[in-house]
DNA sequence: TAGTGGTCTAGACCACTGC
DNA sequence: CAGTGGTCTAGACCACTAC
């Protein structure tokens, strides 16, 4: 035997996993080992290089399950939304601020500036996918809280709200380990890696930087691509 | 039990490994079984999971070894050698000009410019670890094949043999899984993937662009960093 | 040739999820 | 509750590497 079952199966099962939507169900284990007569834990690695290729994702007690990646392509000049870039490529994208520790703020607001931390959760697809820190000057969006639920992105929301005329810049960005926090609130399995996006956000109008934000994204359903041309 | 008994073999080991160099020699699945009195299945999930983490490298037939990983950062202004970083930490690095097919040459070299296609290889503590393929304007560059072994790197040739005040820009940066000949250049393993970069290289001198370069280092040995600040 | 990692079988018990 | 993925055992044969 030249190619081992598992990649013969797993190979097979890619292919016919191609034409299923995101979030369908993938047979289990089980039944995979009773359908093509192999030990389970033959069947199981097939299922392992499958979620390696990020083409799954498992959720223990529930089941496999078909996984999109979508592209996140990052510019000095601009850091594309995620929500466009999942909407685009036929996905759905919420947003929701939740709750969450007051952290030091970076330096780039400006000494003495009030600061307002916003943490929010984004789901693609139902399932939570990223999480967002963003460090904002408190006297350029009054009432945001308020304001926020009306516009589909923090970005917009500065945009069209407050008239800022936001430019956004990357900074960085790396492929790492999450933060216990992060790991915590996007509930993620052991080995779960995330890209994580350093941006920030200035104002035309003012002059002034209006918001820093620290992304993390779930690295098996965003693909980091950078494009570093002028 | 909370913790799975591969995960605290995993820790351990991981423990005693960070003070071991590079290269050195990781019990085998075997032994490790044997000195943990648990089952080879178990002590292979937990070298599964410090390879995952990539605390080692195995080498079927051979052994597992302690790995390192180094930074490789990249910015719009420059793409950092990556001899330089290996060797700022520590590590050892040589590159060889090895034969290699003639591929069609990106456009950014001028239209009409005769094209000298070079494939090099890249070493890494005595591992193949990288390779990358140029495309160089032959006339700005003549006897390249015979300058080039007196220099560290393609760049100081350009500096210092052909004074053209080379600059260096990345263009675009990715992981993905490597094309088939690279994988098999570098004699990859199913499941490797790699750190793709394209830059390019004008001549301040002549205003001309001087090369053109792709790389791909394997991505268990390099990690991606990227820097967007101006 | 001896030892390595890679694959595979036939079982078993568990924690967790969804109904 | 039944079904899922997660972990674990005790074996086995294989391809490959180094000596």
């Amino acid at each position: 035997m030249d190619v081992p079952t598992y990649l013969v199966l797993a190979d097979r099962l890619e292919h016919e996993l191609a034409a299923e939507p995101a979030g369908a169900r993938v047979p289990s284990e089980h039944e995979l080992a009773r359908l093509h007569a192999v030990n389970r834990l033959t069947a199981r690695a097939a299922l392992d290089e499958l979620e390696q290729r990020r083409v799954v994702r498992r959720r223990r007690g529930s089941g496999t399950f078909v996984s999109r990646r979508y592209d996140m392509t990052v510019t000095p000049q601009s850091a594309l939304s995620w929500s466009q870039v999942v909407r685009a490529a036929g996905g759905s994208a919420r947003a929701e601020v939740v709750d969450g520790p007051t952290q030091a703020s970076p330096e780039d607001l400006g000494n003495g500036v009030d600061v307002l931390v916003l943490h929010r959760v984004g789901w693609v697809d139902g399932q939570r996918a990223l999480c967002k820190t963003s460090w904002l000057a408190t006297d350029l969006v009054p009432g945001l809280h308020e304001a926020l639920p009306r516009h589909d992105s923090l970005f917009t929301a500065l945009e069209q709200a407050y008239g800022l005329r936001p430019q956004r810049h990357a900074l960085r960005a790396e492929i790492t380990a999450p933060p216990p926090a992060v790991r915590e609130t996007l509930d993620l399995p052991r080995n779960t890696e995330v890209v994580w996006i350093a941006s920030r956000t200035d104002s035309e109008r003012t002059g002034r930087t209006v918001e820093v934000t620290h992304s993390w994204l779930r690295a098996d359903l965003f693909r980091l691509v950078v494009d570093l041309r002028p």
